[in-house]
DNA sequence: TTGTATGCGTTATCAT
DNA sequence: ATGATAACGCATACAA
């Protein structure tokens, strides 16, 4: 019956050696059918695939890493629970093991102390690149990873290194085009969330501000709201804001929000607060997360492009000439329209309209 | 100026052994520091500590792991876009990193073949346990695990190793008489979903089924619908089959959704065939993801106590005694009142009732 | 307490 | 085409 025997009688793991032995032949010889490099006889090949599959013999990764660069991508998320960066993980998974690499994921809350102490792992782990999802913008931790190891940041832009992004002033321009031509002129901006980088949050307000420059019409006067930054809000806090944002007199008849997920926030407080959406109150977001599209929220949005932007950001990073000059590089955002949005109410008192 | 050296002049990252040259001591002096272990000299230790921190000197921790365990933590998990999935794996992450562990993610996709070859990785890495998020059954992956590597089923159960998870059928019991209470008799159960294990769906299934019994109500009769198990249903397709389910002349009047996530699909469909929640259609789901909090959504739903969850698997994972036998630990469900549940309605024809 | 010698499993170099 | 041998960087047992 037990013809082949099972796993070795030791219980330590099966090494090369013992496949050579088997194989009878060496373990350089091994080493080269593994790695499928140079032109090995057909019937030592074999051989050594049988000795191999009856040892159960499994590479030892430590020891190839020794000599060869790692097969691990780092992955830099500020919260997985941010449905975008948990998206933009998934794509950026089924590229790496196109190749052969596995994710190294940390997370950082947003904390600076603990991005460094994660990205100080990666680099330990000698990981082959280094994928930002979020980033602090602590110029420490850029300096501390090698010259040779390169680091992407992915979906925002950051000095430093090379980047791949959306247009974000373009996105905010199609968004707050989009209310313009619906006839909204007390358009409000947004952003609540640490998630979003320093220079996201900026690009995508400049954006929103150049735009309602070339109507003619004041941001600075606006009643725009930008928690981002100090992540010190509370969900609660950030909700008793936007609610006194969205009672006041001056309050928007429309906003922009840097993300989609600060627009289910207003969509949220919207609800408290008895404004319904796009009735009295028009709602545009960022990302075009799956959220986005329920029947509950449908969400008006500018969409990312986040396999291409996974697929890209993968692609670079494993095969970057070491030492390039950073480069950013910036794909097309794309409006989506859902019934988040709609037509301006008429100007009314202060107090929420009746009619449309 | 520079007084002291910037990084050595060398490209190559400093070793164990620069160290010790720079403190003028021996590589296992260094070495002891590294790991704290042994009482080491006060000024030796500093002096090793100052070098290390001159020459920018950091673990290799490929060569560590040829004679240790790896400090990395396999997990697998089915889709991070599952909410339920990327909330556990940020609990995970917290817990694994107070270990100094980090994560090793790899994504199934719910596909059998990739899911053996993401697994088979993380062996050849090394790691120091593998947690699964999700398993499609296959007892050649468990067969393939190193009997001294600990595995751990989190969020369900499976035969073949450890699991920490919920009393499935508590919950749905929970659910079902919550419904039963509202005046409910025609309840469904359905599941749409691959990332519910076969073993879970069956454990809430037969949860909801005993309980009806035991109410005098006939499972067997009711419009249930059971998509699980076979991951080809696209969801235009699960769309279809539940507007046909809302549609029909027998349709629910409540539903115990086996997840959050097809509680959702099935607000979807409610809404797409003008049924009003939880006028028409009381609906409850499982999990208590985050969404399930939102206005728009407010879904009454069975609560994981996620956190809780993680924190016994990682710890559980990282300190268990090798090759101990099979244990299930059981966490206690919550039923989490919001109000995507009410009211049966008054017996009413087939079609859709206009008063309550 | 500190230093020395050795092993870990693999890849790379260089003969043959 | 194949095999012998030298790194690789660290941990560990043991010697001093």
């Amino acid at each position: 019956m037990s013809e082949t025997r099972d796993p070795p009688p030791t219980d330590k793991p099966p090494t090369i050696i013992d496949v050579a032995a088997r194989a009878g032949t060496s373990k350089s010889t091994v080493s080269n059918v593994l790695q499928g490099k140079i032109h090995v006889d057909e019937r030592t090949r074999a051989r050594v695939l049988e000795a191999i599959a009856e040892l159960g013999y499994r590479t030892n990764v430590a020891a190839r890493y020794m000599r060869q660069r790692s097969q691990l991508l780092g992955v830099v998320v500020g919260d997985l629970r941010n449905p975008f960066h948990a998206e933009l993980a998934v794509h950026v998974e089924q590229c790496a093991s196109a190749t052969q690499h596995t994710l190294l994921l940390v997370t950082t809350s947003g904390l600076p102390e603990q991005e460094a102490q994660r990205v100080e792992t990666l680099i330990e782990h000698r990981v082959a690149a280094i994928l930002f999802f979020a980033f602090s913008g602590d110029a420490a931790v850029l300096k501390a990873i090698p010259k040779d190891l390169p680091r992407l940041f992915v979906s925002f832009r950051s000095p430093g290194g090379t980047s791949i992004s959306v247009d974000e002033e373009d996105g905010a321009r199609l968004a707050v085009e989009h209310l313009l031509s619906l006839g909204h002129e007390r358009i409000a901006y947004v952003s609540t969330t640490l998630e979003h980088q320093w220079r996201t949050d900026e690009a995508r307000y400049a954006g929103y501000a150049r735009t309602l420059k070339r109507h003619r019409l004041d941001p600075g006067s606006g009643p725009s709201l930008r928690l981002a930054g100090d992540g010190t809000a509370t969900p609660e806090e950030v909700q008793a804001a936007l609610e006194e944002l969205l009672t006041s007199a001056a309050r928007p008849t429309a906003i922009f929000a840097a993300s989609d997920f600060t627009a289910i926030e207003i969509m949220e407080a919207a609800d408290a607060v008895g404004l319904e959406i796009p009735r009295d109150l028009s709602v545009v977001g960022f990302d075009d997360i799956a959220m986005a599209g329920l029947s509950r929220i449908a969400l008006t949005t500018i969409a990312q492009p986040m396999a291409e932007l996974a697929d890209r950001a993968v692609r670079r990073a494993l095969t970057m000439p070491v030492a390039r000059r950073p480069r950013d590089i910036v794909l097309p955002p794309r409006l989506v329209v859902r019934s988040s949005t709609g037509p301006s109410p008429a100007r009314a008192p202060a107090s929420r309209p009746r009619a449309r």
